[in-house]
RNA sequence: GGUUCCUUAGCUCAAUGGAAGAGCAUUCGGUUGAUAAUCGAAAGACACAGGAUCGAUACCUGUAGGAACAGCCA
């Protein structure tokens, strides 16, 4: 090979090289973009570093002689390494001088684990240039041992790398014994190629092969032998071939090489992979955790030290030590590594093998992944994919624990464990034990000393068929298998209630498909755990369900999410961030925590658990019921109602009555939905929407006066009862989530009136909604009137006109009839809530609003297709002669570029946006118009408003009673002598004036501010 | 590393393949007849990057951050 050649596209050499890269590897990139450059090609060899490295050390001498640098391009790697290694020779033999020479690195080279770039070339400098004597000629390498060279497309600025060094003058290519070997690893999005360099010239083939075919494997696995560490013959003692290489799929090269350590012994991954290659195991642990005798002189020694032992000598180290010093090490460093930690004592865990008894769930595993599919999972995604990927992926059931405490394994076996027998009872067990007795000639006493328990239970021996003495299994049961016995065992099952179960599947009918309902007590309607049960209690319960009656354990399962810190932290005592529960029922109410859990988040997402929420459901959800509650039994009880007038069908009462209860069954329609959906946080914040929105914060505002007002007759009687049912009704609703506040509110409300005739809101039915209550086009229209108020209200915010101060009238651009007849029938509601005069509508008003279109991007969407967005642009420039033309057309040509796109009036939304000259505010599609101007009519009542108001405060300031009679004096002002005289009579009435009468001065009283004027105001009770 | 979930306003949460909505907190304002209460208004957000789509906060992929599981604990 011409080593010093420039290499072209079209040498076949760096052709077949570049076509084993992957395509976006940059590595590739740069080979490509920089063919010109003269590229050393070599087989990756000790003698080619060498003789790479003659040559190059030419080239820097005559560069050198130029007083020019040389800068060599890199791909690092092991020869490479060798390269350095060879000049640095150069330098110390000859005199050749490094200060002129730059390298960099195209790729990342990894020396047994993971390093930055940067601590690579650190590495280089330190361990290379500078103790060049441990490469290549003084280390000893075992034969067999590989050393696995990864490359990651990490290096993207190389760019700016060459451009740094002012370009390259020649690149260096290594190619591989074995070959190169690229892949883009699946979803890592980061592409990835491995070269196997074999530094032991008689690799077996066959290792090598197990690379052939690579390409899409993402992982590997690589034993590596190190059995000269043994004593002893271990090929024999592992009863395999273990010294050598093997893939698998478990292993990555993210934070290494590829190369990993295997031990089948200590691990399920290892294990698996072991078993296929046959590599034998080797257990170099005793049960104590020390090694074994064949481990030379560290046998005896404990592995990890969890005695606590002050004068323990890491063995990591002296094996460390020992490699060192035969000159095995190729480089020892310390790395974390996590493994498992006694959850107690925080002392080191080592897994170990151990025999073990199976139940054979693999064996059902179809069955079970197509049974879970029957299940309602809420959430689904936790029933689809963690736990119906986990059931897919399942592996047999280690039934057996080696502990103490726990039920005893009910199988007795022969001493060679070649007879088996499975107790199934106790009767059975005394009929055994007598039938050993009898056969073996001993004397078992158990009658009235039976304890099934460790050590009683293993005392007992039995026969086997062929008369041999059985001995019981001495391990314990997964207690996992007694939660999902629970379903079983509680019912005491087989022993009892057998007609409460289907068939169980018997080996002779092994699958019976027969999912019904037996009795109520199985399958379960409903359970609900937290999702980390996921592997535990939902899954055994499903397992022993299909394997004993081929039937699921439950049909609906809610996996609950945890309750986080309120900074979304795990709660662990370590952390000091768990929240009491009991302290914080004791401090805020159960009602309330369950409250917060409940709505705040749906049970299965994680809960940010933050005191602040359930101070904020006192206030904001119970504050609210029992302010509404407290104002009912205030009146109520002053009127002395309790229901027992008849019941006033819904027609005969007043509208805002009906609305409220159409609100009402609305919302039971929509709780019952919900909690039937399994989605209490719906229904919860349903309840608070009704409760704040229409009940509280809507019905009882404006029915104020109906309690405080007038006699006890035909519409007092429709108010309290209507009131009584919201609250009766909103009591059961909540049950569920409050049980306490529902229980305290129900048995106060029923507790007067008797209307249910349980004593408990616990033992009273869930309500039904009834569809006869609900009027929908009430419900709209009340939704109307609420919004149009808040539009008002916030213009006559923006314009800083109180609400105290009456105005003239408002205008309602509507569109459609319907929308004006709905308006019409809440005019007087609208008026006294906002405080105007007028309503007026506005239709065929052209010129006098301001219209603006809003495209209906679903329908025109599904028609226009790529071309929605220039007919949406158009839309909303059509001016307002166009907008006539389609309102009046009920379609319009749109001009867009060369084409004419026929709209018609559903393809759009028109609102009023403006009506020029008024203040006008608009949301959605309504819009309401307000007249602003105060006459000196409306400012005069106004301003009898006003001190209606300022009166009040002063007759709650000298703590008069609600009713107590005054007489009032106030100083004459021009400003408001005209109110004072025309709205005497009213002003009398709001404030229980017997008299109030204008002086021409005042030597006593309070100053008062009305509309920016101050006045002297005296008030005296007439006592 | 794997599987699954999550990321929307300062905070806690909605909704939606068609111009993102509440509550709390903040600011301003209103309100005797539920004043240890309550109402209104203002301001404020789709973690990031790609992709399919006429159109994405939503669907897909990836990145970042967070959580759970993988105990001879229950």
């Amino acid at each position: 090979m011409d080593l010093t050649s420039k290499l072209q596209s079209n040498n076949p050499i760096f052709d077949n090289y570049l076509s084993c890269l992957p395509t976006n590897l940059t590595h590739r990139d740069m080979l490509t973009k920089y063919e010109k450059i003269p590229t050393y090609i070599y087989s990756e060899s000790i003698e080619a570093s060498i003789v790479v490295a003659a040559e190059i050390a030419e080239l820097i001498r005559e560069k050198q002689r130029k007083g020019q640098n040389f800068v060599i391009g890199l791909s690092t790697g092991s020869t490479q390494i060798r390269i350095y290694a060879e000049l640095v020779r150069h330098h110390k033999e000859e005199g050749l001088s490094f200060k002129n020479v730059i390298t960099f690195s195209l790729d990342e080279y990894y020396p047994m684990s993971s390093h930055s770039l940067k601590s690579y070339h650190q590495y280089i400098k330190t361990h290379l240039l500078n103790h060049i004597d441990i490469l290549p000629q003084n280390i000893h390498i075992p034969d067999g041992t590989i050393i696995l060279e990864t490359v990651h497309d990490y290096c993207r600025d190389y760019e700016k790398k060459i451009a740094d060094v002012g370009g390259i003058d020649m690149m260096l290519l290594g190619i591989g014994r074995t070959g190169h070997i690229g892949f883009n690893e699946p979803g890592s999005g980061r592409n990835t190629r491995t070269r196997i360099i074999t530094l032991d010239p008689v690799t077996r083939q066959e290792d090598a092969n197990q690379f052939q075919g690579f390409g899409n494997v993402p992982r590997r696995a690589i034993t590596m032998g190190i059995d000269t560490i043994l004593n002893g013959n271990t090929r024999e003692i592992a009863g395999g071939d273990p010294f050598r290489v093997i893939t698998g799929d478990f292993v990555t090269t993210e934070d290494g090489t590829g190369i990993v350590h295997t031990a089948p012994a200590f691990g399920a991954d290892d294990y698996k992979v072991g078993k296929k290659h046959d590599i034998g195991i080797l257990i170099m642990v005793d049960r104590q955790g020390k090694f074994t005798d064949y481990m030379g002189d560290l046998s005896g020694r404990y592995v990890k030290n969890y005695k606590d032992d002050p004068d323990y000598k890491d063995v990591d180290v002296e094996i460390a030590v020992g490699l060192k010093l035969k000159g095995q090490a190729f480089k020892i460093e310390k790395y974390e590594h996590n493994y498992p930690h006694c959850w107690r004592t925080d002392k080191p865990i080592i897994y170990y093998p151990l025999d073990a008894w199976f139940i054979r769930t693999t064996a059902v595993k179809d069955r079970m992944v197509e049974l879970n599919k029957t299940i309602n999972w809420k959430p689904k995604a936790t029933g689809e994919g963690r736990f119906g990927n986990w059931l897919s992926n399942l592996v047999d059931w280690n039934l057996s624990r080696s502990r103490y405490w726990g039920t005893p394994l009910p199988v007795w076996a022969t001493e060679d464990g070649s007879e088996l027998k499975c107790i199934g009872s106790i009767a059975e067990l005394m009929s055994e034990a007598h039938k050993a007795n009898k056969v073996l000639g001993i004397n078992q006493l158990l009658e009235g000393s039976l304890d099934l328990h460790k050590p009683y239970v293993d005392q007992i021996i039995l026969v086997s068929d062929s008369g041999l003495p059985m001995q019981r299994e001495p391990d314990l049961i997964d207690v996992w298998f007694d939660s999902g016995a629970m379903p079983y065992a509680q019912m005491h099952y087989p022993f009892e209630n057998k007609n409460l179960f289907p068939e169980p599947v018997t080996s002779s009918s092994p699958l019976t498909n027969n999912i019904k309902h037996y009795g109520g007590a199985f399958p379960a309607d409903f359970i609900a755990e937290g999702v980390d049960q996921t592997r535990g209690w939902f899954y055994t319960l499903h397992a022993l369900g299909v394997m004993l009656f081929d039937s699921v354990a439950y049909k609906t399962v809610v996996s609950n999410g945890l309750v986080l810190d309120k900074n979304g932290n795990k709660m662990s005592k370590r952390h000091g961030n768990v929240i009491d529960p009991f302290l914080t029922i004791e401090k805020y109410s159960a009602d309330a925590t369950r409250w917060y859990l409940i709505t705040n988040a749906s049970p299965w997402d994680s809960l940010k658990f933050d005191l602040e929420g359930i101070k904020e459901v006192q206030r904001k959800y119970f504050g609210t019921l029992y302010n509404t509650y407290q104002f009912f039994a205030l009146y109520a009880n002053v009127d002395n109602f309790s229901f027992e007038e008849s019941y006033i069908p819904v027609i005969e009462r007043p509208e805002i009555d009906r609305w409220i209860l159409s609100s009402l069954h609305t919302l039971i329609k929509n709780v019952t939905l919900q909690m039937e959906d399994y989605e209490p946080t719906a229904a919860g914040r349903a309840i608070e929407v009704f409760l704040d929105e229409q009940l509280s914060n809507w019905y009882v505002r404006l029915c104020r006066r109906r309690f405080w007002k007038g006699e006890y007759e035909h519409d007092k009687i429709c108010a309290y009862q209507t009131l009584y049912e919201c609250l009766e009704t909103i009591t059961l609703l909540m049950a569920p989530i409050a049980p306490f506040f529902a229980d305290w509110m129900f048995q106060n409300l029923n507790g007067v009136t008797k209307r249910d005739t349980q004593t408990s809101v616990h033992l009273a039915n869930y309500p039904e909604a009834d569809e006869s209550f609900i009027d929908e086009e009430l419900e709209e229209r009340m939704q109307l009137a609420q919004g149009i108020s808040s539009l008002v209200l916030s213009i006559r915010k923006k314009v800083n006109i109180k609400v105290r101060q009456p105005l003239q009238k408002i205008l309602i651009p509507v569109m459609d009839v319907h929308t004006r007849t709905q308006i019409e029938k809440i005019e007087d509601l609208i008026k006294s809530e906002v405080n105007i005069k007028d309503i007026e509508y506005l239709t065929e008003t052209e010129g006098f609003i301001k219209k603006k279109l809003k495209p209906n991007f679903k329908t025109l969407g599904a028609r226009m297709g790529a071309k929605m967005k220039s007919v949406a642009a158009a839309i909303n420039q059509l001016n307002q002669a166009q907008i006539s033309i389609l309102e009046k057309d009920k379609a319009f040509g749109l001009q867009i570029g060369e084409e004419i796109i026929e709209i018609s009036i559903e393809d759009v939304e028109i609102i009023a946006e403006d009506i020029p000259g008024w203040s006008v505010a608009n949301k959605d599609n309504l819009t309401v118009a307000l007249d602003i101007t105060i006459s000196p009519v409306l400012l005069e009542e106004g301003n009898a408003r006003e001190l209606v108001n300022r009166i009040q405060n002063i007759r709650k300031d000298n703590d008069y009673k609600v009713t107590d009679r005054i007489i009032v004096e106030i100083e004459e002002h021009q400003s408001i002598n005209d109110s004072v005289r025309n709205y005497n009579d009213y002003i009398c009435k709001e404030i229980l004036a017997d008299i109030i009468s204008l002086v021409p001065s005042l030597s006593e009283g309070t100053d008062i501010e009305v509309n920016d004027e101050t006045l002297k105001i005296f008030i005296k009770k007439t006592s």
